[in-house]
DNA sequence: AACAAAAGGGGTAAACACCCCCATTTTAAT
DNA sequence: ATTAAAATGGGGGTGTTTACCCCTTTTGTT
């Protein structure tokens, strides 16, 4: 018996060939793939449609990978994980490794590693590579101090990403602008930023926006 | 005999896939893949690697695919570029059209497509879906004010896309902070931007800078 | 010599960054 | 239940940086 493999990414093209390889591996089958988060879900609500490992992009239309996998762990704990993503951060890494998922391949895997990753999660539950590992500890020795941003700060840095002045962020925000200059000052501290260029690149990085 | 195929790709997992995706086909057979562009130029110095396609990505390392098929249009013209690309801008697009690519592929591309695309290339030449075509019609409509950006100001864009002040910009480019301004004012006309957030979200969309 | 870039400059008003402080509301601890 | 402590929204003032004018000198090309 070949264990089941599901693959959700909305590259199809990626899809497709992962599909492939999957395939030519002995112990492994795809039942289908998906687009998105939300199409996996739809179709996990069929007991036959329930796999042994979801393989799963992170940045996708509609459902994320990173929502996707905190809603299995819920609903179907029993379907493993693994991440599989083009080019990620860390901070999304960690993200989609905190929702669950048993491990992360990264762009430049060898269909060998894949094959290697799908059955160690199978055999021991999850799967790390060294880099993997290695970012690990790596944030765990770089200070804790998980910048913990609110969500009208957050609304506000999204804005702040756009040429609106301080004046017009506050308007569309029903704020008044000392307001907006506060939130500005005290993210600029948690952020050590010195100027509003650096809030736009630490907002693309950590995917508050999308240039 | 079939057609040739090179895969130019730094995900190597698309690329083994890839590989495997067009070994199904019938016409085709994929003599090898590369992880960047100079790894197939170096590649094609031995004729009998040279292909009679060449799925190219754009985004990589060292040698990018808009680099590589200049210089394949130049010293191979009889290899067919087919660009392949994940998620790229309008402007990319277009770029690597002008570069001498024969067709350009995206994201949600489907297996078929794919081998419709090369046959189509193999046979008439060029592959060209309805968004692409639609991408050129928008692009012609458009205003063709093509915007011609000098090295020194592209340089400067660069730098504003950072922390740093106009004045410490000037530093290190060895310029008069009054020069900077004088480039950052000409170049707010040609944008038609209000300020440095407009000219750092033109950078990054223009991949003049990678946040 | 003629002309066009490229580089540099002065001045001004708006926007921004960075201080200080205060009232109300929420949350947590006693 | 009471109180302390955050969190939230707002304000005053100041110096710096930006944005946007209009203008001069230097440099390079033909």
């Amino acid at each position: 018996m070949k264990f089941s493999v599901v693959v959700v990414d909305d590259h199809v093209l990626l899809s497709q060939a992962i599909v492939g390889l999957v395939d030519s591996f002995d112990k492994f089958k795809t039942l289908y793939f998906c687009k998105n988060g939300q199409e996996l879900v739809d179709k996990l609500i069929s007991p036959k449609n329930i796999p042994d490992i979801v393989l799963m992009d992170i940045n996708m239309p509609i459902l994320n990978g990173i929502e996707t996998t905190k809603y299995l762990k819920q609903h179907f704990p029993q379907i493993h994980v693994l991440a599989l993503s083009i080019e990620e951060n860390e901070n999304t890494i960690l993200k989609m490794l905190r929702a669950g998922a048993k491990g992360y391949l990264m762009k430049d895997t060898k269909k060998e590693i894949l094959q290697e990753a799908l059955l160690e999660i199978m055999e021991k539950g999850y799967y790390h590579t060294n880099t993997t590992t290695q970012i690990l500890v790596g944030q765990l020795t770089k200070k804790t101090d998980q910048v913990a941003l609110k969500e009208r700060e957050i609304e506000f840095i999204k804005q702040a990403c756009t040429e609106l002045t301080y004046k017009e962020i506050a308007d569309v925000m029903f704020l008044s602008p000392k307001t907006i200059e506060g939130y500005r000052d005290s993210i600029y501290e948690k952020l050590s930023i010195k100027n509003r260029i650096g809030l736009v690149l630490y907002a693309i990085r950590n995917n508050l926006f999308t240039p």
